[in-house]
Formats: C-alpha cells, structure tokens, sequence
DNA sequence: AGCTCCTGGTTTGAATTTGAACAAGGCCGG
DNA sequence: CCGGCCTTGTTCAAATTCAAACCAGGAGCT
C-alpha cells in the first residue's frame, strides 16, 4: 500500500484520545456502577440490553455477540447475575442447546435504579463535552470503524 | 441541571460506536500483537513509553499514570516483562523507594519489530476510516473528554 | 532526635477474562 | 437412518486485573 507508515501528529493525538477516552471512561462508570447499584459496567450493559429485548430475554449468543464479549465470558456474567437474583436461565423448548437469559423483575428495578445515574455520567464525561458537529463526527466515524471491523472478522 | 435525563438518538449512537470501536479494536490489536511478538497491547505500550522516555527508562508510578494503569497492575506487567528480558528494574540512588522501569536492547528490538504491523492494524480498523474532519473531531473532542477526565480525579 | 503524615512500590487474595477442550443437539447429504 | 460437520453453552486451568493492606523511606515540624 501506498500508506505512510507511521502516524502523523494529528493522526497519533486522535489515537491517543481515544485509548485514553475509552480506559478512563470505562473505570469511571464502572466505579460509579459498583458503588451505586454493586454491579459492573459489563453487567449494566447485560441488564440494558435483556431489557430492551422482546419479553426480555434474549439467547445466550445473542447477548455475547451484542457485547462483543466471549461466550464464556458471558456464561460466568450470567451465573453471577443469577445469583444476584437479577436474570435467571430458561431452557428453550424448540432448541434444547439454547439458552434463554431472562431479565427478572429484581433485574429490572436495579436497573431502573442505576440508569439516571449512569447516564447522568456518561453526558457529564463524554456527551456534554463534545460539541455537536464532533458528536457526529464520532457517532459516524467510530460507527463506520465498528461495522468495518464486524464485517471482516 | 437542565440536561435532558436520557440520550437522543444522535447521541445513543455517538455512545455505542464509541464503546463498540473500544472494545473491538483492542480486541484486534492484543490478538495481532500476541500472534506476532508475543506481547500484549498493554505490554506494547509499555515498551512505547520507555522506548521514547530519555535513557529509555521511566519511574514505575510515571508509567502507571501514563498509561491510566493502577500501580499493582503495572507491577505485574513489569516482572513479566523481566522475565521475558524486554525491560530490567533498576533502583534510584536519590530516592532509595523509586524503580526504574528501564528498556533493554532486547526490548528495544522487539518493539521495531512489532511497531509496523501495529501501526498498520491501527490506520487500516481506525485512522484510514475516518474522513480528516473526523478524525479532527475526534482528536479535539475526545481529548477534551480524556483531560475534563484526568482533572477532576 | 522523635513524631506524624505523605509517597512509591509491592504483596496478597478475590474477581474476572481468556482460550482451548468438551458435551450434546441439530442439520444435511447419501 | 447414518455419519460427518456445525452450533450452543459450559467447564476448566492459566493469565490478568483490581483494590485493599502493607512495608519502608522521605519530608516537615517541634
């Protein structure tokens, strides 16, 4: 290819921003998470997601492709949840391999609970700071990077 | 405050792609770097660090705030990297607490050796996909975000 | 010196993540 | 219906991360 091989001065301030972005926000909400609602991000994100699904559930595989998580990551998250009382296994009937996690009512409350906060932060550290031509610009940049990078696998 | 409690549309996305693209591209490159020079993207960036400090050598807490790292884990990183023969310890003579992280040859050698194909990896899943506004936005909005962070500890 | 507080790094143990190996069902051509 | 092959989810051991407790060593004050 006909690229340069290194990064140039803009090119490596964008980079660096972006490692940077990404480590500190995510120990900050999780911090906030633990201490608020004694769950992880990773675990608010499963919440969020069995939430917004159809009857609340969703497939074991379908949750880990939806956080880009490994599914043995996801079956230790799901256990511990389980035992939090806040999601619980169901069996699927068509599919006897299948596993369905289910958001309980518990689940659903904790959940309730913890977003205004967690939003709160989100656009306290991130959304507010950006201005709203580089919101877009990150919503469209990163969203083109992400599908490029699901694409070729 | 008077700032809407949950996010619109423009801003969800902006937030998704944003912690979509985290955790795939560092997915991406960990994996390239353990394939190619046995290190971890973590590692690599240690050895950056100190491959650029003068003397090539750094203050155990300078490199964990460096790379927003609490000190245990850099610790860690550090006698594995000792063991492996990339870096040495070495203690100050000012201050008989501080270490110094310091780079061998070794080191040195095998950061030249992954740094094009990291490098590579990081324009062709990030730097060539953004257009040069965006990649301006994300620079300028990203580290406004990565410092309103580091300020307010 | 003696005392207290701050700093720099390490240790420790628990929690989490990872990847490879596994068990069991499905799916499909022959 | 059989056999090979793919998919689902779990298990397991090893590597990593995290936070809290812990050692000294400095720094400043009396």
């Amino acid at each position: 290819m006909g690229r340069p091989a290194w990064l140039n001065e803009e090119e490596t301030r964008a980079w660096h921003a972006f490692m940077a972005a990404g480590a500190l926000l995510n120990r900050r909400l999780d911090q906030q998470l633990k201490e608020g609602a004694g769950i992880s991000h990773l675990q608010y994100e499963i919440l969020v997601r069995l939430s917004a699904a159809p009857d609340r559930e969703l497939r074991m595989t379908e949750l880990a492709d939806a956080l880009y998580n490994s599914k043995s990551g996801l079956t230790y998250q799901i256990t511990q949840l389980e035992k939090a009382g806040l999601v619980h296994r169901r069996s699927c009937a068509n599919d006897v391999r299948a596993v369905y996690a289910c958001l309980t009512d518990a689940g659903q409350r904790v959940l309730e609970q913890a977003a205004p906060g967690h939003v709160a932060l989100v656009r306290e550290l991130l959304i507010d700071v950006l201005t709203p031509d580089q919101l877009t610009a990150v919503a469209d940049g990163l969203g083109a990077a992400s599908r490029r990078m699901l694409g070729q696998p």
